[in-house]
DNA sequence: TAGCCCTATAGGCGTTCACTATGCATCGAA
DNA sequence: TTCGATGCATAGTGAACGCCTATAGGGCTA
């Protein structure tokens, strides 16, 4: 492998006689024959149709136009070297940008991933975009965003043309969440699905995945949910839910995460569902997109770790959760 | 001869194929097989070390290292065009630079030459240094300056080493000069020597060659000039003569040329003296420099013409002969 | 003027570059 | 799924270029 600059030889060439002020030294300092030099330098000077060097004294000089040429050269060398730089940086990942797609719902359960990503490599500017798992998909096969999080593991029909792969970072139960200030605060026993009926309810709108799988679990046990009140905003939900009047079902991360709101399992259970990170297969990955994977999958058996530990002792918090992983 | 820039083949070869989105069409557009495109790539992405292209698609595209490195090898190939524009620019006489030396006399002589050259070529800056004969030879013969333009036309022993050539102007009548007011003003008689010995004279000093011309010429005529002031400054002495009691001896073009100052001849005259132009001899010339020695030939013509023209007596003047260097 | 230092030129050799032919993967259509 | 089309990668050969040694020529110094 070269460790050398691609740059043109007789530029090159040029500099060293320039600086050593002599062909036979600037041969020596480059390793090269002084017959080279002569030859290139001439080629050079032939194909810019000047002289640049005035070899007519005891030592060689630049004329004026070998100085002004010099000049542009040294920064048009200096121009490639800072190339090279840049992309050492990107490859250090002290530097480059990394572009995450995710539906409306991951983020909550994967800011802590994202604020140790950031953590870890301050340098790589992140940009996320809230967007519906199809176009997160597409997004992903056409390159426009370099990796997604998504909430279902069931990909749509582009996934089986293995032009993307999906992991699956950790499976979440969905619980029936409540306020402190609930009539079913500290119920220790799982909520059964009839009870489920006659409680009020605040539930995202019916476009969101999450919605439709509580549909479909009502459905499947014959039950119509009492909707008080419909959104599509996860911040007001939670914040309705707060308030102690309504419950809701979310994911167990995030109840548990949030002040004054409390968890409480479904029986039967509704069927867990996955958080699945999504990114292209066999195409170029940038290396801040491998960096991600890696930090996402280190993160998760972290979590897992935790969440294992804590389930022994299971009346109490989860710790917080920033998986450090060293490059 | 080539018409293209010196730059490397393989980054030039990378621009195209990330314009065209295409080995095959990038190829197409450099006359070249795809093969070849392939091949340079592939040895500059080893040399980089990094992947600069993304051919898992359907069209190839930049990765992110590509992106960035293709930023800066723009702007060094920018800088490349720039340096050829830039050394145009100098043959074009429309950039550059020119060091003059001149003997302390002589700037009055030269200043039409000079406001001439500025005004052929604005764009080149001119920058006069005043120095004894001596420095003029050797600042020319070391490349401290690219001209010369002395008092006499004869060398000191550094000429001989055609190290430097010189190329005489014109010549130059040294005759006797008074103000208006002087008692001699108006005299159409040449003025003998003789009688310049009771004329009491402001001259310069006698590290000059100029007065060491006077002095020559007192020394072969057995007079004793009367020399009632002695000063290194030219400007000095015209002002002194044009106030009225004191003559000087003064070049007869420096003499008409100043309002208020009349100039005499003198039987025997003094020789004349020529005004000589100095340069590097085999060595490189600045385009700037030939361009210097091109419009010295034209206006020293041009002058003698002028002034055969305002002499109608034949006998004063003689044709300038200057050589011309060629490039 | 003789000798030394430095650059230019000549001719042979090896590497690199570019070409043709072919292989392999992807994409679109039957 | 299969087939043809498209597009990049690989192999192998010929030409061009770069680099070498040897030598010539020119300027500087003793």
């Amino acid at each position: 492998m070269h460790r050398k600059i691609v740059f043109p030889r007789s530029i090159r060439y040029l500099l060293a006689v320039a600086e050593h002020k002599s062909f036979t030294r600037a041969a020596d300092a480059l390793a090269v024959s002084q017959p080279t030099l002569s030859q290139q330098i001439k080629q050079l000077e032939e194909s810019l149709d000047v002289q640049l060097l005035d070899r007519s004294g005891r030592s060689v000089r630049l004329t004026d136009a070998g100085e002004v040429y010099l000049l542009h050269a040294r920064r048009a060398l200096g121009e490639l070297h800072a190339a090279q730089r840049a992309i050492h940086d990107l490859q250090d990942l002290s530097r480059g940008s990394l572009r995450l797609g995710m539906t409306p719902i991951t983020d909550y359960l994967t800011a802590p991933l994202l604020d140790a990503f950031n953590a870890h490599y301050p340098g790589i500017s992140v940009s996320t975009l809230e967007m519906p798992q199809h176009d997160i998909e597409c997004g992903v096969a056409e390159d426009r965003i370099d990796v997604g999080i998504a909430f279902t593991n069931t990909l749509s029909s582009m996934a089986a043309s293995s032009k993307i792969e999906a992991h699956v970072l950790f499976d979440e139960a969905l619980n029936l969440a409540v306020g402190q200030g609930h009539g079913r605060a500290g119920d220790r026993s799982p909520f059964s699905a009839a009870t489920l009926a006659e409680e009020p309810l605040v539930l995202l709108s019916p476009d969101f995945v999450l919605r439709r799988y509580v549909d479909m679990y009502c459905r499947q046990h014959g039950i119509t949910p009492h909707i008080a009140m419909e959104t599509n905003s996860l911040s007001v939900i939670v914040e309705i839910v707060r308030l102690g009047r309504l419950a809701t079902i979310l994911p167990d991360t995030i109840a548990t995460a949030q002040h004054g709101i409390q968890s409480i399992k479904l029986a039967p259970s509704l069927p867990n569902h996955t958080i699945t990170l999504i990114c292209r297969n066999g195409g170029y990955k940038s290396p801040a997109c491998v960096a991600f994977g890696e930090l996402a999958v280190d993160w998760c058996s972290l979590r897992a770790r935790q969440q294992t530990a804590a389930v022994s002792t299971p009346s109490q918090r989860r710790t917080p959760e920033t998986a450090l992983v060293q490059r």
